[in-house]
DNA sequence: CCGCGGAGTGTTTTT
DNA sequence: CACTCCGCGG
């Protein structure tokens, strides 16, 4: 209790031994939030409480490891401590439950690839693409069904606030909704979605519920605020119970309103836990004194008001942020390339910078820049590998092994074999799902499948070969996913230009597959906790003097620091996003995210944009964000030292040069065919 | 019935 | 500017 006593703030403290009973913790950005629920989680365990009855939810793995490997250096028993997202735990306990709601407990889980998929089938089979030209596509199909379910509201609704122009659809969409929930039943699939919607459903009821509050003594929700309204009922029932649970958030950091997530949760826990206890930790250990100043500028720019304001602990003052204008991105790219070298020449390294913006192609000058000097980078959000075309290929090979009545799986690998499509294929799949085991498949689908050319039938032959060799589980996972890579790589070669590029991601994906004891445990991670690109190539072991400088979206940068933050691309129409703009609501989570941006530095920000930019293949004028350009913020920031571009530089587009001929349509091509022989 | 090429569209954030 | 969908030719 003592050492307890000297690490930690009163405030903190009060967080950590309050062990019994309804906790909510508002917790500033850098107030040492990691901090507490680390400690809380060493003293549960030191006051003899199994670890094995102590809940950690987090918003993603990544959180939920760092906290109890930092508990676990206190005290070993730590790390058995159960924690992860709300979605890998709904994963575990329906893999127990799942024969007590009508699943297999061998289901499947369905990516957002795999789930849009699903719902073009369904939508064939309703014959929604045919009679309807301009029937949503595939990819809003299935948002729009997300969003129902997520934010709990009808079809209708969700099309009123973000596809107005779709509401003649809305009874269409409602039955192509009912039909795809069949159609994943029927066929043991669970998409994101039915993960958090079944595990309510599955609490939902009394005996459920009461074994599994039995079995979890304690509970504890990082990032409360960006929950959505299933998630907060699936808190709710799981503390019901014994009402030990304590949650954690800033409604000033919610940021994931587009996913359903809202601070209601936040603002209402104290209604559904009356009674419960409410420690507000203000204290700032994070940043200077100059960062927050701007970040509170932010803060008292919004419309609602937030829970708090910031505090530095930190003596010193600090340098003012700086504020720094570029002709156009590859100016400011270079500009920064430049500035993390010298950083790192001065002492900063690489692992302790970090760059954040919006949307991930802000960030595409900057990569090339960075590679041009060799500086190395990890790269946090933007397209995922397992959304790429050749690991989904990769791996729905790997799903028939598993599953062989995997039809979305099928599909894909039979889509593959040249000479097939979609007629064949079709024809193909339900042969394949009369038959029981895959051995059925091979001989009886794949042995004797229809083909009108040589290719064909060679494709099929391979096919067959592969999965026969890869069915034996006696291999380890390496092996066996060598080689459906070996089956692949000519298809691979085939289909894409850059295969080169590809292959490397593949090869990586084999290593990592090493590490697996079954490939199962393999599609299991994949589905529910997908590795981001950047992550591959680091060691987390290492030290950080030897980590390489870190990329990342706003929204992954959530709950990381840096000594040095750069925040890039702040134009009108990036940071906020232009479509955000329609709704006040958006318009301030928006700003919610600028907040987050600068509140992970420690010691210097930069804040940059460039107004020369190209949109549509248009060139246009870019503005300062409108979270910028406000006086108390701008008082807040440096802009004397302005190495780059200054606004009045650029007032007029360059005219091409006028000067004299020298070749005209005629002489050049004469002049190049010297050059062509 | 498949594959290729042209036209058109819409462009974010993540489990 | 990249990806998807549609129509045509083989």
């Amino acid at each position: 209790m003592n050492q307890l006593k000297d690490c930690l703030n009163q405030a903190q403290f009060d967080a950590v031994t309050t062990i019994e009973g309804p906790v909510l913790v508002i917790a500033g950005a850098g107030s040492g939030k990691t901090r507490v629920i680390e400690y809380r989680v060493l003293h549960l365990v030191q006051s003899n409480i199994p670890p094995s009855s102590v809940l950690l939810l987090t918003f993603t793995r990544r959180a939920a490891r760092q906290m109890l490997s930092r508990a676990a250096r206190h005290d070993p028993r730590c790390s058995s401590v159960e924690g992860g997202t709300f979605h890998s735990f709904a994963y575990r306990t329906l893999k127990k439950y799942a024969r007590a709601i009508g699943f297999a407990d061998s289901f499947s889980v369905l990516d957002e690839g795999d789930a849009e998929e699903a719902i073009h089938r369904c939508s064939n089979m309703l014959g929604f693409f045919e009679r309807e030209k301009r029937f949503p596509r595939k990819d809003t199909l299935r948002n729009i069904i997300s969003v129902s379910v997520n934010k709990n509201a009808s079809v209708s609704e969700v099309l009123q606030k973000e596809y107005p122009h779709f509401l003649e659809y809305g009874a269409d969409i409602e039955v192509l909704r009912k039909k795809y929930a069949e159609y994943k039943i029927e066929r043991n699939y669970l998409d994101y979605d039915d993960l958090l919607l079944y595990m309510r459903l599955l609490l939902e009821d009394e005996r459920v519920r009461s074994r599994l509050a039995e079995k979890y003594q304690y509970i504890m929700v990082d990032e409360f605020q960006d929950t959505n309204g299933l998630q907060g009922d699936l808190t709710y029932l799981l503390a019901e119970k014994h009402r030990n649970v304590m949650v954690v958030g800033d409604d000033a950091q919610s940021i994931y309103g587009f996913r359903g997530a809202s601070f209601e949760n936040i603002m209402k826990f104290p209604e559904h836990f009356p009674g419960c206890k409410v420690v507000k930790l203000e204290e700032n250990y994070r940043s200077t004194q100059s960062i927050l100043d701007v970040a509170n500028s932010v803060i008292s720019n919004m419309k609602h008001k937030y829970s708090k304001c910031l505090l530095a602990a930190r003596k010193k003052k600090g340098g003012t942020p700086k504020l720094l204008f570029f002709k156009d991105a590859y100016e400011e790219a270079e500009w920064i390339a430049e500035k993390i070298k010298t950083l790192r020449d001065e002492g900063i390294t690489l692992g302790h910078q970090g760059v954040l913006f919006r949307s991930s192609y802000i960030s595409i000058p900057l990569q090339a820049e960075l590679g041009k000097r060799n500086i190395p980078y990890q790269l946090f959000g933007g397209l995922k590998f397992y959304e790429t075309a050749h690991v989904k290929d990769v791996m729905a090979h790997l799903k028939i092994l598993v599953n062989p009545h995997d039809e979305l799986a099928w599909n894909r690998v039979f889509m593959l074999i040249d000479g097939v499509g979609p007629k064949t294929c079709d024809r193909l799949l339900k042969r394949t799902l009369t038959c029981s085991h895959l051995e059925d498949i091979l001989t009886k689908v794949l042995g004797n499948a229809p083909h009108r050319k040589r290719q064909e039938s060679q494709g099929f032959a391979r096919l067959k070969d592969a999965l026969r060799a890869a069915q034996n589980a006696k291999m380890s996972t390496g092996e066996r996913y060598a080689l459906i890579f070996d089956y692949y790589k000519p298809i691979l070669k085939d289909r894409f230009d850059n295969w080169h590029l590809r292959i490397n991601d593949l090869e990586t994906l084999e290593q990592i597959s090493m590490r697996y004891g079954s490939i199962e445990d393999l599609l299991t991670d994949f589905a529910i906790e997908p590795p981001e690109r950047g992550v591959w190539r680091v060691d987390p072991s290492e030290p950080d003097e030897e980590r390489p400088l870190t990329l990342s979206t706003v929204h992954s940068a959530k709950g990381l620091e840096w000594e040095c933050v750069f925040v890039i691309g702040l134009m009108d129409g990036v940071l906020p996003v232009s479509f955000a703009l329609r709704d006040p609501e958006d318009t301030e989570e928006e700003q919610r995210l600028f907040y987050v941006a600068i509140t992970r530095a420690k010691n210097e920000l930069f804040l940059s944009l460039h107004h020369q930019g190209t949109r549509g293949g248009i060139r246009q004028f870019n503005k300062i964000s409108r979270f910028v350009d406000v006086p108390n913020v701008l008082s807040n920031l440096d802009r004397s030292s302005v190495t780059g571009f200054k606004a009045e530089q650029i007032a007029e587009p360059e005219a091409p040069e006028t000067i004299v001929p020298i070749y005209d349509k005629e002489s050049l091509l004469k002049k190049l065919e010297q050059f062509l022989r």
